[in-house]
DNA sequence: AAATATTTTTAGGTTTGTCTAAATTTTAAT
DNA sequence: ATTAAAATTTAGACAAACCTAAAAATATTT
């Protein structure tokens, strides 16, 4: 099956606002997408034309098994272009988003199949998410909200889900990054903040911003 | 200034056509670009109130100076990925086009000028046609003359200088035109002719028809 | 130079993806 | 259980890029 932009933009945004809520609702999806309400009724009525949602009309939508898989390999080939960008092309990790969102719509399967031999095949891309395969499997990557963590434990960071610039922004003011070593000292409970050393830094970060940080036991 | 896809594929048709024939006319774009003559009209008026055409109802047609600058702008994102694709990931150099044609419409500067360098800035890509640099340069690619050349190196036919229609009407019989790839098999001290390889088939040249013929290594 | 053929443009229509505004359905509140 | 609020869909328009068919301009023949 082949999807034009438009619709595989749909796709993919349906796709990472179930991953957060288990199923999808037309105004979040128009904000996730920066569109109108209308338009993304209008899509979904030929989405669900070429079998790839669960859509009744009024009601909250998924992706059925078809449209999953659609949206994995787009998610694939987003995912290894950006560790290419980073890896092979020098750029920042936080600068790679938008230039992905375009290369990922090229649409040949050898092109991605050489791409990711090329790479060697990587199980994340630069900010700690993981590439599908081929077949769409996604590797399972061990990771703990940084939230819910036990103090003085050495951490890494090995992801970060609220990708927003502004989110970025805060991760950069930081000096944190996939791969960062990192060890909680202290837990705030009147506001959920935390007390983080990084660097051999002492600093604080609000439970908002660790909420959106994923982790994994060093070592 | 910013395009559409449309509006490249249409500034690059133009360019290509004008480097063969001096001037572009209606037909020859519609049937180079796959689409009706309506069409092209409809874009050069477009593209004529962007600033970036020669134009007059029912004339041919060139780019100026700013098409021309946009044009080449798109030849280099072209014949990089191209390069890229042959180079990096393995591809035989006949079946890349298809692919650099859908990321040639990627749109950053920082993207190309870091998959320039990452690449080393080649000057001509894999079919041996030359790359512009991000000014807009096109390199003056090394033309060597036939008769003066190593065995059994792959060579793509650049020029003619001898423009006789009696030398062209032999090219003709040859079946050589410009970008013909051709390899010299032989050398025939005696007269100065040359067995040349040309579409897998052998043929032998004369030193007086070798002289005006100019190539440069293929790749 | 007039008639014919070719080329190009105009006129009007289609598709995709978008929008606003109005109508409908669902959800929440009284 | 009504009513009010929110969410969603429909209706009708618009822009980009394409099309066919007819009209206009240019080129070619005779």
């Amino acid at each position: 099956m082949n999807f034009s932009i438009s619709e595989e933009n749909y796709i993919k945004g349906i796709y990472h606002l179930q991953q957060e809520t288990g199923s999808v609702n037309t105004n979040a999806l128009a904000a996730h997408l920066h569109t109108k309400a209308a338009s993304v009724t209008d899509m979904l009525k030929k989405l669900s034309a070429k079998k790839l949602l669960h859509y009744k009309p009024y009601k909250a939508f998924t992706l059925n098994e078809k449209g999953t898989k659609a949206a994995l390999a787009i998610v694939r080939r987003h995912r290894l272009w950006e560790y290419f960008l980073v890896e092979k092309l020098g750029f920042d990790w936080d600068k790679v988003h938008a230039i992905a969102e375009e290369l990922e719509h090229v649409s040949s399967d050898e092109l991605i199949t050489r791409l990711g031999n090329y790479l060697g095949n990587p199980q994340t891309d630069p900010h700690g998410d993981p590439i599908p395969d081929s077949e769409g499997n996604l590797p399972v990557i061990a990771q703990v909200n940084l939230a819910a963590l036990p103090l003085n434990k050495q951490l890494k960071v090995s992801a970060v889900s609220d990708q927003s610039p502004a989110m970025l922004e805060m991760m950069n003011h930081y000096g944190i990054s996939i791969g960062s070593r990192i060890k909680v000292s202290r837990h705030f409970a009147f506001d959920g903040s935390l007390e983080i050393i990084i660097n051999k830094q002492t600093c604080i970060i609000s439970g908002q911003v660790a909420k959106n940080i994923f982790v994994h036991y060093d070592k």
